[in-house]
This record gives structure tokens, sequence and C-alpha cells, in this order.
DNA sequence: GCGTTTGCCCAAAGCGCTTTGGACTTGGGG
DNA sequence: CCCCAAGTCCAAAGCGCTTTGGGCAAACGC
């Protein structure tokens, strides 16, 4: 069932018809309510490509992922996020078209989204450190926003991030209180903007600790379990290892935790660790006492959020770029103590 | 740059220039050359929705996830899975329109998918036992895949699964010929169809080998690490534990790990246990020996077959349907032993 | 009572593409 | 030399919708 065949069932024409489905005044009540029922009746909506010509809309808006191209890992909090984007996004009429693109084709993809009309707008995923992308969008002339920011670039745009500087300066500061002085950091990848970000936090904790920077307590990769897993275990078996850890992600955390459990250490008494928690589904660090002190800030929340400043993005094509700093909280759970030369002492 | 435009630089038709681009044999090879090399310059692509209202294909496939009630979870294999479908699809032209919805909303969105005619087809995920969704696509008419099968429909529709059954009868049995008789099962949530073949592999390899089921150790649920950890740690708090367990997921395995290293308990001598993995990429279970003895089977794999299957279903509506199964590869890890009663019997 | 709003509705022009049904050259066969 | 078949190309219709620019009554102001 088509508009025609819709107007002529109803003996109207295409236009009241129209003008009745879209709310515009010109059509008496009466009228409206003859036809929105005819309309539920025949199970009647608009055909999404005409309605897209005639408009000059696509009512979608794209999201391209990038696949790192070490593992072609896909990022974890890539289904929570988008889980939240599509709440906004389905409130507001919009569908969301995906791309799983290799590095290197990214240019490629976003010009032909363009060309092609096939979206409204795009969110920038995984931003790294100048990231070329937001020139070549501003070029295009795509309407996007950034989940995350992109260092190096000093031109406004719109962008929505967690504070991961101050999360990981918090962290770190938390142990470095605790008494811990060799405090390592198993980061994320840092050319992507999050970790260096994190990178800095744990720094500026450790300077103002007066704490030494040991570069080899800090290692950096993509998130996964076995990362974590290495790297902590490498860490461990040194003769001088850490006595805390400050971690990048959960499914991190989990290797940590194995490299610490196969050691014999006990979390929270012989090595304490705070990690960042994007508080995904299916990797919840909850309960009174979470499991885990934790940086969190939720990642589901932050894609409704991007959502919402990028629909008013669209419909304001021209408004000042906005930008949001969600703050972490820093929630203290039992994967936290004391350092062990201060146990009994503080006790 | 439309059609029209191009077509006025190069001063012929829109029909020619239209026929040069879709490799029509009516025009000739300097014409189609000189086409294709304007096209290039100008950064010319055909605008999706007009291609689409013209040809009557969206060249759109949808994916509507449903997100389940309980915790709003999104099935963390969504993720791989829906890359390696992504690189099928991209091949191939289309594109992926992603719906994540409540439970409850499905019949709406996907009728309202086929009205709006933004796609040419779907995949269904997570299906349930007796799913409506199969008599309710093949009503509405729009094409469909199901990655897994529904237990309880038996008119013919195209599917692609892994055989749980199987994969979780040979891990059952595996752990069986170690001589444990005490098998755990922590299972996926029993109502998904998935769920309901692990355990009949697993009842049936009890039956087999002559072992009693103990409802007690069965548990299922949302596969997350709090689960495992949670099911694992009651059982083992028992006066008669489990010497092993089958376990639904690696992230599941985690919590269970979990409870096994919190009762100081030695995974692969006091305690054995075999996972099914996806080969998700954030979370390998990989190496020479692998950590866990698991049944693996690649859900990225399982996306780009299941959307080869998908557009050729679109491509021949009228083909029978077609179904694959894939079974699952029991790797041996160093996760398993023999069941402790008889350590040094065998040694 | 007249002209002018106002309210309600419609015909038709586009949106950018594909595709049908020719039209106009050539070249070759009879 | 004529005719027909290829080989090229084009004008125009149509996909299903929105939107412009009226038209026609009825209601209004004076």
């Amino acid at each position: 069932m088509n508009l025609k065949q819709l107007s002529q069932t109803l003996g109207l024409s295409q236009t009241t018809v129209s003008r009745a489905l879209n709310g515009y005044p010109e059509v008496s009540a009466a009228t409206r309510k003859r036809v929105l029922e005819a309309a539920q009746a025949h199970n009647y909506r608009p055909n999404t490509r005409a309605k897209g010509l005639a408009t000059g809309q696509a009512m979608a808006i794209g999201h391209v992922i990038p696949l790192s191209l070490k593992h072609e890992m896909v990022n974890p909090i890539f289904g929570d996020f988008i889980a939240g984007a599509g709440e906004t996004f389905a409130e507001s009429g919009y569908e969301m078209v995906l791309a799983m693109i290799n590095p290197g084709q990214e240019a490629e993809v976003y010009r032909s989204l363009k060309a092609r009309g096939s979206v409204d707008g795009v969110v920038i995923h995984g931003p790294r450190i100048d990231d070329p992308r937001i020139d070549l969008l501003e070029e295009v002339g795509l309407p996007f926003v950034v989940h995350g920011r992109v260092t190096g670039h000093h031109r406004p745009y719109s962008w929505l991030d967690v504070d991961n500087r101050s999360a990981f300066l918090r962290a770190t500061r938390f142990l470095a209180d605790l008494g811990h002085r060799r405090i390592a950091l198993i980061n994320g990848q840092e050319d992507m903007d999050f970790a260096h970000r994190r990178r800095r936090g744990y720094e500026q904790a450790l300077v103002e600790r007066g704490l030494p920077l040991d570069p080899s307590l800090c290692a950096d990769d993509e998130m996964t379990e076995a990362f974590g897993y290495e790297a902590a275990s490498a860490m461990l078996a040194r003769s001088d290892p850490p006595t805390a850890f400050v971690v990048a992600s959960l499914i991190c955390t989990l290797g940590v935790r194995r490299a610490i459990d196969e050691r014999g250490l006990t979390l929270g008494r012989d090595v304490s660790l705070v990690t960042h928690d994007d508080e995904l589904s299916y990797l919840r660090n909850g309960g009174e006492v979470p499991i885990y002190t934790a940086t969190r800030s939720s990642v589901r929340d932050a894609g409704r959020r991007t959502a919402r400043l990028l629909i008013d993005r669209i419909a304001t094509p021209d408004a000042p770029h906005r930008q949001e700093l969600l703050e972490a909280q820093l929630v203290v759970g039992s994967s936290t103590g004391p350092a062990p030369h201060l146990q009994g002492t503080l006790a």
C-alpha cells in the first residue's frame, strides 16, 4: 500500500493525505482522523527512500567502525555504545547504518556516505591522536560528533568524552595515597586518544606525589584479556614488582587478575588494582562493594548523549559546536588496600 | 554532482551515462571510458535513495537486536558477528542497518522495516525456543536467515547454526572420560535455543556415561562474568562440589575461574573446565596450548556465512531454503585433567 | 452587498535514478 | 543499390513521496 492507493481509497488527493499524516495544519480535524485511521488499518508507512528523495534527508546516521589492523579487533564497548545511541536515534526517527572497515579505508567510506547521501551525519568512533577524520569530514561537509576527542586538533568540533586524564589522575593518586610507590599502568594503545590522556593523568599523579616514572611499569596495547595477563605477569615476575595496577578496562583487568592469582597473590592485600569500568552490560562490576575499585562511566549513556548531540547538530548545522565532558566516578571496591609495606603500620 | 549534471558535463544523455556506469552493453567502449573517468574526477556516486526508488531494492539488510529485558544486555558476540557479516555484505554492496529493540517490539519493527521498504532482508539474532519471528517474517514477506535455529518450528527456513548439542555432548563426554562424575553445567538462558540444545547435549553425555543428572549442578542465566562467579561459587561451596564444569561462554568462564581461584583450587588439577569459545576478537583463548579446553567456533565466521546465505536468498527468493550446520572444534587446553580421585592412579 | 480572508483541498512539479521504446548511423549481405 | 541488423545513443515515463501554487466555498469585515 502506497500513498497513491491510500488516497484513492479515501477519495482524497495525495497532497491532503500526506499533509494529514505529517501533521500540517491545512487539513480539517475530521479528515485527518479519517486518514489516520485508514493508514492504520492498511498498515501504511511512507516509503523511506521516496520520502528521503523528496525531502533530501536520509533520516539515517552512520557509524563507521574501524577494526584494528593487528587482530581485526572489534572494540568490546561497541555494542553497548550503539545500544545507547540506538535508543536516542530511534526516538527521533533515525535509523543507524553501520560500516565496519579496515584502517585506511576511512576517507573513501566517508566520502561515499556523503556522495550517495545515505546518511545525514556520522559518529566518529575510536579517535586517535591527530586523527585526520575531523578535517576530512569538515571538508566533505558531513555533520559529525566524535565519541572522544582528538589531541592535536585545535579548531572547534563537536565531541563527547569522558575526562580520561582526570579519571586516571584520581585513580593513581588514590593508590599513591594508600602508600603504593610502584604503580603500574596497563593502558590501551597509546596512539588512541583516550589512552594518551589516561597516560597523562597517570603521569601527573606520579609527579604530584613525587613518585618516579618507571617506563618498564607501563604497557599499552589492545585491551584484551591476554594482554592484561601477559603484561601483568611480566611485571610481577620482576625482583621489584609493582604493588598496584591502574588498568584501562575490565576485560584487561580479568587478565591482570589471572596473573595475580597465578602467583598466589591476593588482590586487595598483596596487590591493589584500579580499573576503568565502562559499565558494559555483560561485565558488571556492581554490588554494594564492587569487586574492583574503578573509575566508572557508562558507555551506554555516552552513546545516548552523543546521539542527542548529533541530532541537534544535524538540525542546526550552523550553530556553534557543542562539547560534553563527562566525569568518571571513582568507586571504591575491594581490589584496593594499603601498600603491603604499610600493612600492620596502618592497622 | 548528480547524474543530470554529470551527463550535461559529458554532453551525453542520462540514459547513456547510467548505462555506462552500470556496465550495460549498449554503450561503446570509448564512451564508457570517458564516462567512468568523468565520474571518478567529479567524485560522482549515484544517490542511494534515488537508485533504490528506481530499482525497488534497498541494497540494505537489517539487524534487529533484541536487548534482554532483565539487564538490557547486549550480547557480547554481537560485535564480532556483525564484523564478519559486514565484510560479506560490503563486498556485495549491501549496507547494514541496525535496530536495537526491547523485547515485545519485534513484530512492530519488522513490519515497519518491510512497509517502509528500508531493507531487502534481515538476520534473525538470538532465536528462542518456539520463536514467533519466523512465522512473522514469513507472513510479512521479508527474506531472512536465522543465526541459530528454532526448536519447535517445523517448516523449512534458512538458518546457520553451530551444532550446539554435539559440542556440549562432546565436551561433557570428554570430562566424563577423564573420570569426572560430578560435572556442572553453567549455561546460557535456557529459553534461548542455543542454550537449550547445549543442555540436551550435556544430558545425553551423562546418560551415555551412566552419570546421574543433578539439577542442582545446572545453572542458566545471561552469560555474564558475575553469573559465572555466583553459580560456580555456590556449587563449589557444597559438601559434594562438582569436579568439572561445562561453561557456555568465555566471559562466564572468567567468573567461574574467579570462584575457583578464590577457593584456592587449581584449575586443571582440582577442577576441570570446558568452555564454549566464540573466538571473540577481544577474548582470545589462543596459543599452542590454550588456557581453556574449549568447544571452539568462530562467530565472526558465522557472520560471514550467514550474510552469504541471506544475500543468496534475496537474489533467489524462491529457491529452496538452505541451512548450514557448523561443527565446533574441541581443542584441549590446560583447564582439564583427570578427576582428582583418579590422580596418582593414572600417573 | 461587495471584496477579502480563511479553511480546506487539489493538480502538478520535482527529488535523482533506471528503464522502456524508439531514433539515427553504419556496415554488410543480397 | 537497397534493406536490415547491429551498434549507439536519447527522450520520457515512472519509482513514492513532499511541496508549491493555486482553486473554491464559506465566513468575515465594512
